[in-house]
Parts: structure tokens; sequence; C-alpha cells
DNA sequence: ATCGAGTATGTATAGAGATACATAGTGACG
DNA sequence: CGTCACTATGTATCTCTATACATACTCGAT
């Protein structure tokens, strides 16, 4: 949460900035928003996200205005700085080195020759529906912000188009994850 | 590396087990195996590796012989026990919880909108490099398992099936990542 | 003859991430 | 009137993952 070196911080801290750049917001819309199933790309609970705004505003990355709240402390709206803004733009184009790719489906398919035929088909199939159904989640959401905003989710300099390209990536994810899960089934069921 | 509860093992321990199901290794073999260029669906340093095999050991999962090595130490070789295969086994055939899903690349497209548009577009046609690269040696890899193994590839319970299907998937995410890399290289250079 | 790379196994430490604990106000529902 | 869910922010703790430290033999190259 607080940082390794100057000018070094965890990928949650951009998540953080990414959303903020488009608008102030309280932690706790900001938690919501990165919990599990509707960050696309980055998630993380309420206990990591706390202390990294209060890391990012030691700093001067984003400030917060606190009014009182329903709980027992102030509820804080934060706001990105012009460091901070500089701090996302410049980090936006560098090249991320390469994650590790760990997947548990891949793993169990890759010792699937150790279990019972029929039971690992089952698991494949349905893996696939789970899938095909995020897959549907993910089309309605294109729909939506396709009805909503057309035209400008091709223009670059618009925030909706950051939300487009990452649903992109989504859509074409999924797609092929039931792909590959339809296959396995299939080579299993036969 | 320990396990939480009775029956609650790492993915690392099945990840392991699965690699040993197919004939016994010594402790380095299986690190050089779960190294990053290797490991396609699960990697691990040697320093997880080697305490997660001790604790496999403990319980019986795995057994060791040592012979002597040629550092300060012994060199062990590793073996599942019926255990550790009944514990694969049963493990293989559970649905897992669904992974967080964290892609930097996605974040990055996320907050494209702030930066500089050719900078952007630089990035994202790298990235399909990259990607286009690593599906290359996927494909080379598919053409050398496809020519020694032919047949015996779509059988599944022969383990090298776990191997073409692992592959399979692999091509499939690389072919998918590609193709949005270039949708997004596109849309930010018009 | 020395240097570096590869073989081989381990420990130590720090950071990232997940889960659980803690607190308290409001509004809905039975 | 009590319970439950939601808002709202924070701390504590544990596990998982990555990086660095440690040791020592062999073999090929300079």
């Amino acid at each position: 949460m607080s940082r390794a070196r100057e000018g070094e911080w965890p990928t949650l801290a951009y998540a953080l900035l990414a959303v903020l750049a488009r608008g102030e917001t309280t932690g706790y819309q900001l938690a919501r928003f990165m919990e599990k199933p509707v960050g696309l790309f980055w998630q993380a609970p309420h206990s990591q996200i706390y202390p990294q705004l209060a890391a990012l505003e030691r700093d001067g990355m984003v400030t917060s205005s606190a009014e009182r709240g329903p709980g027992p402390r102030a509820r804080k709206t934060y706001a990105v700085t012009d460091a901070g803004r500089a701090l996302l733009r410049d980090w936006v184009t560098t090249r991320p080195e390469p994650r590790a790719v760990r997947d548990e489906v891949v793993l169990r398919s890759y010792a699937a020759w150790t279990a019972d035929r029929a039971e690992a088909a089952a698991l494949f199939r349905a893996e696939q529906e789970a899938h095909e159904q995020r897959l549907a989640e993910l089309e309605q959401m294109a729909e939506n912000l396709s009805a909503k905003h057309g035209a400008r989710l091709s223009d670059p300099s618009e925030p909706i188009f950051g939300n487009w390209a990452a649903l992109q990536r989504g859509l074409g994810a999924e797609r092929e994850y039931v792909r590959w899960c339809a296959w396995m089934a299939d080579q299993l069921s036969r």
C-alpha cells in the first residue's frame, strides 16, 4: 500500500486514479466499483482501497474533503490533483512487464487424464455455461453503452472510450473461453 | 505452503502433483518446468516449490529419495503416492471459484483517453507484436506435439492430452489478445 | 588457473491480496 | 420493536507470491 521507491506505485493506485480521473467519488463508491462482478479488469476489497487512497493523499496525488457521514467516521470524497493526473498520464503509455498467467481450469485440463471422464466433461460443460452467462451480461452492457453513447465510443479522447475498450476485451476473452470450454467438453464426452 | 485446514491445499500443490503424476522428477526439474516461459498456466519460483514439496511429503502425498547431488545438499527425486494421486483426482473435477482478473494492459486501455494518442497507439502496437511472437512460439509447440504424438492428442486418457488441452487454451487466448490489441491500436491511430 | 554458467536445494524477508473484525447511523420490513 | 440490509470507513491478520540471500560442486571457456 505504501510505495517501494519514488515513483513506484502498486497497480491498484493507478486503477484508483483512473477511476477518479473521471470525476470525484467517495472511497465507498470506489470500493463498490472495484468489487468482484463489476471490476472488469482490476478488483480490490475496501480493505485495500482505503489505505491506498490514504497513501495517495499523503503524496499529494489525490485530495479529500470530509462531510459527516452515516457511520462512526466522516465520509470522504476524493479528487485527483494535477500531480495525480500527470502520474496517471505517464503510467498509461509505459509497457507493463508480463503478468503471470494462473488459471485453475487450464491446470485441471492439464491433469484431466487422471480423472473420471464423465466428471471432467461435466466440469468443462459447467464452466462453458458460466462463461456464456457472463458473456450475455457483457453483451447487455455493450448494447446499453452503444445505445447511450453511439459514435462517441469510437473517440479515444472521450472517457467512455475507455469503458468501450475494456468491454471489448471482456467480450473477446469470454467468447474465446467459451469456445475452449466447449471444445474440452466435446473432447471428453466422445 | 502449509495447509490451512485438512484437505485444503494451495493450488501450487495440485500443480506439482499434476506434473509428478506423469513421472518422478527432482525439485530442480519441477522448478525449471514451472518457471516463466514454460509454465503455460501456472508458474512458481523454486523458493515456493521446495517448501511446498516438503509439505506434501510431510502429509504423505509424495515420497522422496535422496542421492548425493552436486551442491551442498542431497538431490531429491520426488514421486506421487496413492494418496497424492487420489487427492489430485478428486481436485481435478471440482469447480474452482472464479479467480480475479487483473490485466494491466486492459487497465491502461480504460485510462487511454488521458494519454497522448500516438504514444498510446504505440503501446498497443507493441503489445500486439509481443503477443504475435508468443503465438508463433505456441504454434511451433503445437506442430511439434502434433508431429510427435498424432492421434494420441485426442485421447483424454493419455497424459499428452493434457499438454494439448492447455496448449489449445494458450493458442486461443493469444490469438484473441492479438486481435484486441490490433483493434485498440487501430482505434487510437485514426 | 580463474571466471562464469549450470546444477541443486534451501531460508529470509517483504509486498500484494483476501478474509475477518470493528463501529455506527438510517431506512425497510415483519 | 427488533432484525436485516445498506451506507461508510477503517484495522488486524494471514496467506500467497516475488525477490534476495546462501552454499557448493562440475564443466567449459578464456
